[in-house]
DNA sequence: ACAATATCCAAACGGTGTTCGCATAGCAAC
DNA sequence: GTTGCTATGCGAACACCGTTTGGATATTGT
């Protein structure tokens, strides 16, 4: 026991263990079964233990949901920074990250309700915002191929239009932010975030060949954006 | 009693008004306190009478919400067409049709999310699909502009692309529509609607001048339609 | 007046989130 | 090694929820 103090004792590895295996089970139940019977109690089942006995790792249910909320936008975010880092050139970067915005949403679509609809009947989100970050994290390599696009002048930069409040996000966006571009990314996020939004809610008539629209979709976007190619 | 025949008896006329009361309780319920509060046992105490008995109007709390998503509709689609109707060219009244659908999220944000998003737990839409007419009244009016400036040569033909089912709209839109002009529509759609839906989640810096914002965005895909004014 | 039907409700069943009190197990200090 | 402190676990309870059942009551058509 000599190794206590600089390891977690015990006690606090089984705590650790419990606490990501009642996430797993949350996940689990959201993924499989829906919003719906993502229940405490159900949870509780799950894992083997009494209802009550997850207070002692989670202050209710509103916390459980939140932790998927994080982990949800971390997921989505690395699955947007993996399409956006790989080879080809901005404009292909671009398209690739715009698809993986939409393909983790067709693997992923309760979590994508989680993160940008409101499944959950009461919840409220806690304050000090810790899912504010992590959907900046999901914003991000968007914002960043825009700016090494407009950096490298294979773009030229928006016209000059109403402002948007840089404050929240610039801090957390490396270097910071212009006004005008956040608001071209925040006008591209509308276009293909509305149609996987529609789309996943049934607004978008079935049976189309979605994956050709969407493409057809990103083009229009990517091409109004002036690329000297 | 020699007119029962021709018009309502009386238990049918008070049957139907505790239907649109319960209705009425159930829309107040939904506006003023969320999805969350939206229960069968609450609107049984409001309109003061048991829960069982609320089984004798309705089919469960299922029918009641479809209740309310067919009249929300309607009132987002007549919202629609009045600012479609009026005077002015039609890129003011495509415009307008634009506002006033972010207008009404905005007055009725509980409703627009039981629309667009699914707040409600375990809902199942009905077979028959009296939601999906409900639907295509929405965007019918931008439709019908789209139309109406196409056959007055003021906006050219969108250029073909992929295919769009035209199956399941066309028969409910006046005289059929094309692939490619309902597959512009849903593009226009996408946009805005995409930045309502993002707003209403909170997910766009607050703080700034968002009217602002939706006019440039709207302005962007007005002109982008080509219009010889 | 009578039979059929519609309405209403109390009670019950199984589900939910959350709180409380109490028992037990782990641990740190003496 | 024993003693106290703290963390963990759980059963029971409370107040909700949607829904079903059975029987009582009121309205209707004949």
């Amino acid at each position: 026991m000599l190794v206590t103090k600089e390891t977690l004792t015990r006690r606090e590895r089984l705590r650790a263990e419990l606490i990501t295996e009642i996430k797993r089970a949350a996940r689990r139940r959201l993924t499989e079964s829906g919003a719906g019977e993502l229940s405490l109690r159900g949870i509780a089942r799950d894992v083997g233990m009494s209802p009550a006995s997850i207070y002692t790792y989670f202050k209710g249910l509103d916390e459980v949901v939140t932790g998927l909320i994080v982990d949800s936008f971390e997921a989505q975010a690395s699955a947007i920074r993996s399409a956006s880092a790989g080879q080809g050139s901005i404009k292909e970067r671009l398209k690739r990250a715009t698809w993986a915005y939409r393909v983790w949403a067709h693997d992923s679509p309760q979590e994508f309700r989680l993160l940008y609809e409101s499944p959950i009947a009461g919840y409220r989100a806690p304050e000090g915002g810790p899912t504010v970050d992590a959907a900046i994290a999901v914003m991000s390599p968007f914002m960043e191929l825009l700016r090494e696009a407009s950096a490298t002048g294979q773009i030229p930069p928006p016209p000059p239009g109403p402002p948007i409040d840089t404050g929240a996000t610039a801090p957390r966006l490396d270097g910071g932010i212009d006004s005008d571009w956040l608001r071209l990314g925040i006008e591209i996020w509308s276009q293909f975030h509305g149609f996987v939004s529609l789309e996943l809610n049934g607004h978008i008539p079935p049976g189309s060949a979605l994956d050709d629209v969407y493409d057809h979709l990103i083009d229009n976007i990517v091409s109004r954006l002036g690329f000297t190619d």
